[in-house]
RNA sequence: GUGGGUGUAGCUCAGCUGGUAGAGCGCCAGGUUGUGAUCCUGGAUGUCGCGGGUUCAAGUCCCGUCACUCACCCCA
């Protein structure tokens, strides 16, 4: 035998039994966006890279050193989308939906990629699920946005995630409190790489958590102390909203994210069980990702939710999400003519609707048995040479041990009715 | 990209100062040629991550390498 292949470095699978968790999460998180009439769009896995060089920003960490880029056979320089938005907002644009009525609200799940160091919670292939309101610049919007994300987290039954909040300004107001945040940023003590990033976004530096720069950051100007009078009012409302909608939040007026496109509301999802990586989503609004990739001038909101990293919070406060696995009956035959007669049963069964299953492979009955008690099943059938000759089945309950013959004519019937109630 | 930790059975791990590879759990089979959570008995699976070095002898010591992992950075 050669060396075993290997998941890529980075990325893991996902195995029953802790798929149902995966799954239940998944759905959990996605169901408040369906219930409150967004609608589902798939878009591809990869997009021309322009999409995110443009849209995401060609100064971040994600779009300069983290994408996966290709040329493939026809020259195309392609990449695998590190983030869903971006994507989202180019069809969008494609297709015209800005056209129709606004907002247009939207809603995806699906697989991101990301080349970076691995490490606890982070991926190179991670899934998200993704919720955008676009063409609309309301505040009542944006606290839509956020409840909605928080209430996949309550429906999950998670306790110890926080809700992080801030604006950070937009056109009119962002340019000037650069320059005052440069200036203070130029007199402090930096090494290298943190130089260079406030060069090119100083944002970020606030966002630094190393000891050493935190404790000169302390009478830095703040962006929500800069905001003009038209986006305080935006920020405000956005808080209203919130307060009526039952949301709390915490005020983090240093909250910067790594994508270049957010303005004015701008929010994370943080857990406290998830060690170093602990934004189990984020999002805000984003007044010129549409503009940037070539369509019109409007504005847009919208948040990601990571689900491998939502359930380990899950995991985290050891709740248990997944909803029963495993199948009701299991078919134990006992040579070969019951045998023909535990795969009729099961197939009838299964088109009936009621979840079966039976043995494959030479298996004793005891190791049969030990097959139906792991299958989850509350009832055996019991197929045997004998049963056959009277023309009779055992009908077991795995639960209680009790058993009772039952007429091979009635058999399909009685089973049914037994564990589909 | 930078730094720390760890690599022994499917899983969790033990293996003292070098001396012919272990336990528990799990899996399979038998005890019971017709009955699963218990019990008893037996069995299978390891190039001790990989390569090199020191030594009569290396899972154990040294060097390199790879993988995993945690943190910085970044972010879901």
């Amino acid at each position: 035998m050669s060396e075993p292949m290997r998941a890529p470095k980075g990325t893991f699978d996902t195995l029953p039994p802790d798929s149902a968790q995966f799954l239940a999460v998944r759905d959990t998180l996605t169901a408040p966006l369906r219930r409150a009439g967004y609608g589902y769009i798939e878009t591809p896995t990869f997009e021309d890279t322009a999409v995110f060089s443009r849209g995401v920003g060609e100064s971040t960490d994600v779009v300069s050193k983290e994408m996966y880029t290709f040329t493939d056979r026809g020259g195309r320089s392609l990449t695998l989308r590190p983030e869903l938005t971006a994507g989202l907002m180019r069809s969008f644009i494609e297709h015209r939906l800005y056209s129709g009525a606004l907002p247009v609200k939207l809603w995806a799940v699906g697989s991101a990629f990301r080349y970076e160091r691995p490490q606890a919670g982070r991926y190179r292939h991670f899934t998200q699920v993704d919720c955008e309101a676009l063409g609309v610049d309301d505040p009542a919007l944006d606290a839509e946005i956020v409840a909605l994300g928080v209430q996949g987290f309550r429906d999950l039954g998670l306790r110890d995630f926080e809700l992080l909040l801030t604006s950070l300004g937009d056109a009119t107001c962002r340019p000037q409190y650069r320059e005052l945040l440069v200036d203070f940023l130029a007199k402090l003590d930096l090494d290298e790489d943190t130089r260079r990033r406030a060069e090119i976004n100083p944002l970020r530096v606030l966002d630094d958590k190393r000891p050493e720069v935190q404790a000169q950051l302390d009478d830095a100007p703040l962006m929500v102390d800069h905001l003009s009078d038209s986006t305080k009012a935006h920020y405000d409302a956005v808080r209203e909203h919130l307060t009526d909608l039952g949301v709390s939040w915490t005020e983090a007026p240093r909250l910067v994210r790594g994508l270049d496109y957010y303005t004015k509301t701008t929010f994370e999802f943080v857990h406290s069980g998830l060690g170093s990586q602990s934004a189990i989503g984020g999002g805000g609004r984003y007044d010129g990702l549409s503009a940037s990739l070539g369509g019109p001038d409007l504005s847009g909101i919208g948040y990601a939710v990571g689900v491998d990293r939502t359930l380990l919070a899950v995991q985290a406060e050891g709740l248990d999400v997944a909803t029963s696995s495993g199948v009701q009956a299991f078919v134990v035959p006992l040579g070969a003519e019951a045998k023909r007669l535990a795969v009729k049963l099961v197939g009838q069964l299964r088109e009936a609707g009621v979840s079966a299953d039976t043995v494959y492979g030479d298996r004793g009955l005891k190791g049969a048995m030990k097959a139906a008690d792991r299958s989850g099943a509350s009832h055996a059938v019991v197929l045997g040479d004998r049963d056959l000759a009277e023309g009779v089945a055992q009908l077991r309950d795995l639960r209680s041990h009790e058993q009772v013959a039952v007429p091979l004519t009635e058999l399909f019937d009685r089973v049914r009715a037994t564990v589909g109630a």
